[in-house]
DNA sequence: CAGTATCCTTAAAGATACTG
DNA sequence: CAGTATCTTTAAGGATACTG
């Protein structure tokens, strides 16, 4: 249960950690979804007009491999493809809330 | 003071302090700092074998323009310069605290 | 001791076109 | 509608040599 924490292991976790949001449109996509929202890749197209067909693919697909993004797939003609939250990343919207928390209580410089 | 959040913003929010943390070896560098610790240049170097000056140096910099380091240098020969965290970077640690501990909460796959 | 300067490599992201 | 496939661009990082 317990584990022995250098510098260096307690750094590759966290980096493990923000290498699950560190794409360039994973956090947007989140928050997207954050509060139980369900968006079909439509919507996400329309919501982050920036963002390429190929990129919010991609990332979807990691989101999903990192257990943060469930994918409902309707066997329909056309096909409709929802994306939501699963449990464990919905409990990230407080975590992210710590963090910016800790950047507002950052000292003029 | 109140501040109005949309998706967009708030994960540009969000980025804006993962980048603080971003590179390669900022994390395993702050690690080295946490709880008040101070390191010399050459402390760094030998803590963190694999690194080269060059990157050393320049997380070095980019943590104290972001305000989370701070670099003192002694006028004396040879040269000596330490690093510490500061107050606000030290606060940094029980956030990352925040992110393992949600990290550990991870279901199986 | 504590750095710079320069050049090179590589992964992530972007642009564009195509499809079941 | 919801994607792939392919090619190109770019920025971060690495290797190496030099210095006050």
């Amino acid at each position: 249960m317990s584990k022995t924490y250098t510098a260096a292991t307690a750094a590759a976790d966290v980096e493990t950690t923000l290498n699950w949001l560190a794409g360039r449109w994973k956090l947007i996509i989140l928050f997207h979804l954050f509060g139980g929202q369900v968006q079909r890749y439509s919507d996400l197209e329309r919501l982050i007009p920036d963002i390429s067909q190929k990129m919010l693919a991609q990332q979807l697909r990691q989101l999903e491999a990192d257990g943060l993004v469930h994918r409902t797939v309707y066997p329909v003609v056309p096909p409709k493809v929802e994306y939501r939250l699963t449990e464990w990343g919905q409990s990230l919207c407080p975590v992210l809330d710590g963090l910016l928390k800790w950047q507002n209580a950052k000292p003029p410089v």
